[in-house]
DNA sequence: ATTTAGTCGCGAATTTTTTCACAAGGTGGT
DNA sequence: ACCACCTTGTGAAAAAATTCGCGACTAAAT
């Protein structure tokens, strides 16, 4: 099957299978079929079908799917075959929480840095990482060969931050500010919006009554 | 226009619309069109006209929307021309981020309690409110009306804490968790998964190349 | 060997969302 | 009053995503 855009959600779903085919091999299970998958994680067994069509034929039919195996496409698929080292501008609460989080170093993301303004941050152990001065951005992105920026600054310095992590290199940005980016067209960028997520609960609660 | 079923990425694009016409208010813009939303934003004028047209005819033809007038109906369709309140149940790295974040005050959204187990956190202040036992749950969601479950507990507990929002009262709940979670129809649920992002970006950089 | 009870892969149909294109309506200059 | 020029609102068209339906294949029981 050839294809050459992948839609987004498909990408985000097929992320949510690997972590539920992780759990279930945790269980000792060994098959399973895409009505199983998709009970376990809430969709349709055509949608996870569908998913895995854009990549290959992984099942077998009348059986259903090896739960490893399949596991080990997807890994690949996402590129979670090797690790990804990723920088974290912004040591305030949201940059701090995310560098402590377990989860990420779980699935091959490896914190190379995570740089501030702040003198009182400057020198602060973050899990194994030390919080930084911002000038070493450059420096850090290069030796480590960094993939991936987050920016956890300010709204009004996000831009400027984002500016300076595509300039040393950077080619993909997870931007947690509420600031529209802008980015070369070659920079994969993703906002994550936590405002934005309580307001379409606010917008559901209000308006289905 | 009639419409019962508004899309969702239709919502998420009001809220972000708002926040740049409150931008614009800062800056003493009075009047503003589609084109130039659409250029502050990142998406198409055809799109903003089409997501207003849900709700509405708010702009005069020939000139545009009044920046205050449209911000007004805009908070108006996604319910924040009111306060919610809101619970964390998980005062961890993740929930004492959330909870200490000022820009869900600014938008209407009340922390009105922070719960936990650990007798480590319980008694700490965030901001205004102090982390309290995870026993108070049912009463402190009842005596504040609180409509909103934030859960930053860790996955294993989520399905837990969820049932227990869900019984206690509370109408919609965003989880942070990145764990599968299984409410009642009549509640409405969000799921913010920060691994997912940072894995559609792995998939971004390994597969286009 | 044959039947029965599954399950996948995938083209086709359907639904949803976005984009197009233009009539309708408004402004400002003359 | 008229004209030249904007911009909205909205059906219609197009594109994208999801769901349907079934042929192909497997395993196990008889
Ligand atoms: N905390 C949350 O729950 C939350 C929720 C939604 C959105 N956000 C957004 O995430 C971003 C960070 O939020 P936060 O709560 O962690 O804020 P914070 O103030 O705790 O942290 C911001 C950090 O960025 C640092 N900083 C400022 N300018 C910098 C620069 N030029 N270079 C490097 N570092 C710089 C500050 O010193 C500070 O440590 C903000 O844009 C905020 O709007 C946060
Ligand atoms: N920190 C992050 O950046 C991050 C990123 C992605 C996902 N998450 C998810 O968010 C959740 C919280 O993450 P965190 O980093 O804040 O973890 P954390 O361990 O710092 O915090 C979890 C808190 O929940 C409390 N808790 C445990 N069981 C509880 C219960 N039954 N009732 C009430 N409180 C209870 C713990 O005492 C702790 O304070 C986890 O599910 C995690 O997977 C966090």
């Amino acid at each position: 099957m050839k294809v050459y855009k992948i839609p987004e959600a498909t990408v985000m779903r097929l992320s949510i299978y690997s972590r539920y085919l992780h759990q279930l091999m945790g269980e000792g299970v060994e098959t399973i079929s895409s009505g199983e998958i998709a009970h376990g994680v809430g969709v349709s067994s055509a949608q996870v079908r569908k998913d895995l069509a854009y990549f290959g034929e992984f099942g077998t039919r009348g059986v259903g799917y090896k739960v490893e195996e399949l596991y080990g496409h997807l890994m690949k698929i996402l590129g979670l075959d090797r690790n990804w080292n990723i920088i974290i501008i912004g040591a305030g609460k949201l940059g701090s929480a995310l560098a402590l989080y377990q989860g990420f170093a779980d699935r091959g993301f490896n914190i190379s840095a995570i740089l501030d303004v702040d003198p009182d941050r400057i020198g602060n152990k973050l899990g194994d990482v030390k919080v930084e001065k911002i000038e070493l951005l450059d420096k850090r992105v290069k030796e480590s060969n960094v993939s991936i920026g987050v920016v956890t600054v300010p709204a009004r310095v996000a831009q400027d931050v984002t500016d300076k992590l595509v300039n040393a290199g950077v080619k993909a940005i997870l931007n947690f500010s509420p600031r529209v980016l802008r980015v070369p067209n070659d920079i994969i960028l993703r906002n994550v919006d936590l405002s934005v997520n309580l307001e379409v609960l606010s917008f559901n609660l209000a308006f289905n009554k």
